[in-house]
DNA sequence: GTGCTTGCAAATCGTTTGCAATAGC
DNA sequence: GCTATTGCAAACGATTTGCAAGCAC
């Protein structure tokens, strides 16, 4: 279930990114790598509390933000209420659903991508897909759709 | 500059809705659709307090989440921090620029709206498309792009 | 009068900030 | 030792909530 990740692996990656590892560091990356869940600052928080008494919160904010210069994340803005971190920095799109909550990737065909990023006269730096719906598990198995 | 739209088709606008006008629903709403700054709810209540000095915040979140049930706005979730609301509800997508950081509509095909909803065993209710950037006058009439 | 609407004041809560303690070279 | 990192505690600020006053049919 959970991607077992190799220490070493997630050191590299955050020095490729030109970040400095340190324990926390790698903690939150390692678990973000881990997981397609999307998680809060709290859920991040309450996931490695029990292996690292000493975190607070404070370093997870100061964490997220440093991955977010570096480009080493992707920050969504789902909802206004709760920010969710993505590591998967490939581009995707992202489906939330309104009945369970759940925040699910959705790949998008390169040349789709491409026609939305044809924008006369502006510099696109990002471009942002959000779905809001329904999903497949919620629809059930037996809804002719 | 500003459209000036007769009282008359606000109220109807808000009746088609299913929203009982008032005066503070009326004032907001017309507004809304003769802006396309996307406005925050500070922004709204500056704009509005000094034709009307009661008005309170409070009325202006309470309006805006009945007029999102009723699908009469979109709510822009652009960045984490400040929600903002469209009065526009065809569809469209966002550019925000990171140096002025305005907010422009952008008019995208409907056959890539179309493209984007064929999202197999998903029920899609809504689909945001959210730019970053820089817009074509932050880059200025002299550059090459 | 009854139910809807408004708005004041206080509470809530995710996030940020100031700053002191700690760790790593 | 010096700089970067961590984390506690307090502050901040957008939004929500409780509730009483006002309005409309």
């Amino acid at each position: 279930m959970q991607e077992e990740q190799p220490i070493v692996d997630i050191a590299l990656h955050l020095k490729n990114h030109g970040i400095r590892p340190s324990m926390q560091r790698m903690a939150i990356m390692e678990y973000l790598m881990g997981t397609s869940t999307h998680p809060s600052v709290d859920v991040i928080y309450s996931h490695l509390l029990p292996k690292m008494p000493t975190l607070s919160r404070t370093t997870i904010y100061n964490t997220l933000e440093l991955f977010r210069e570096k480009g080493a994340i992707r920050v969504l803005n789902l909802d206004n209420k709760i920010t969710r971190y993505d590591g998967k920095t490939t581009e995707h799109a992202h489906f939330v659903c309104r009945r369970c909550g759940r925040i699910y990737d959705v790949e998008i065909p390169d040349e789709i991508y491409e026609q939305l990023n044809k924008l006369p006269d502006h510099l696109v730096e990002q471009t942002d897909v959000n779905y809001t719906g329904v999903c497949a598990e919620c629809l059930g198995p037996n809804v002719i759709r």
